[in-house]
DNA sequence: CTAACTGCAAAGGTTTTGCAAGCGC
DNA sequence: GCGCTTGCAAAACCTTTGCAGTTAG
C-alpha cells in the first residue's frame, strides 16, 4: 500500500472536474488546468485521473464514443449519452438498488455494480436539427 | 445509400461470431478468422464489423476494458463483466423495456436505448482466488 | 464495366510508461 | 533524504483510412 503525497496538480484536477458538470474528457480537462498550470502535463492529469477513480473519489464513464468520460460525483446515478454531438447528461432519476440482486440471480459470478447509459439525441441537437 | 455486394470475409466474420458466445473483440475474432482466411487484414475485420454494427446485424459493447467487443445477439439483453479477467457474459435477464419511459422523463432529450453492464467477480476467478 | 471490397501499411486518437528532475513530509 | 509526483517524450494500444489491386453483379 503506497502512501500518497499532497499535490496542488491533483488537487487542482478534482476542484476542476467538481465545478464542472459536463463530464469532461481527460483531454478537455487538461486544457481547462492549463489555464491554472500552464506546464502541467497530460500524462500527469490521466495518472491523477486513473489514482482519483481507484480512491474511488470520482468515476470514470465509457460511454462508447472512444474517450472516457470523468465525474466528480460518485452517488449512484445514471446517464444520458447523445449521440448526434456526445455530450453526457446527468440522469436525475432514482438508483435502482435492486438491479443488481435481480442480476445476481441469473449471473455467473459475485455482482458489485451496475452502470446504465441511455442514449438518444439532446434537446439542443433537436432544436438544431 | 450505397448497395452492398457478398463477401467471403464478411460472410465468415458473421457466421463466426454468431458461433461463439464469448463476446470477442475485434482482435480476438481476427484471430479465429485467419484459421479459415490466414491473409485477411484486421482493417477488413474492423470494417466489416462496423458495417454490420450500421446494419444492425450485430451489436458493439463497449465495456470499459480499452477495446470494443462484439456480440451477435441483437435482441435486447444485458452483460455481466468480470472486472479480474476481462470476460464479458450474457445476463439471461428480462429486458426492462420500461426504463426508457423512466429516463425520458428526466432526460434533456429524447431518449432512444439504453445498455446496462453489471460488474463484479465471474465464477472463475472467484474459485481461483 | 463499375462500384464495392480487400490487403497492406501508414496514420490517427487515446492512454500508458520510462526517466530524470522536483517536491512533500 | 526517501519516495511519491511531475513534465516530457516515446511507446503502446486500438481503430480508421488511403491506396492500388481484386472481385461481385
Amino acid at each position: 500500500m503506497k502512501t500518497l503525497k499532497y499535490s496542488r496538480q491533483r488537487e487542482s484536477i478534482k476542484t476542476c472536474l467538481m465545478a464542472r458538470h459536463d463530464h469532461p474528457t481527460a483531454d478537455a480537462l487538461y486544457t481547462s488546468i492549463r489555464e491554472e498550470f500552464p506546464n502541467i502535463s497530460l500524462g500527469t492529469v490521466y495518472r491523477n485521473l486513473n489514482l482519483l477513480v481507484e480512491l474511488g473519489e470520482i468515476q470514470k464513464l465509457t460511454c462508447g464514443d472512444g474517450a472516457d468520460h470523468f465525474d466528480a460525483d460518485t452517488s449512484p446515478h445514471y446517464h444520458f449519452v447523445c449521440r448526434k454531438c456526445g455530450q453526457v447528461y446527468d440522469l436525475p432519476m432514482e438508483p435502482m438498488d435492486s438491479i443488481n440482486h435481480l442480476a445476481q440471480k441469473h449471473a455467473e459470478g459475485q455482482v458489485d455494480s451496475h452502470k446504465i447509459y441511455f442514449y438518444g439525441t439532446c434537446n439542443d441537437c433537436l432544436e438544431n436539427n
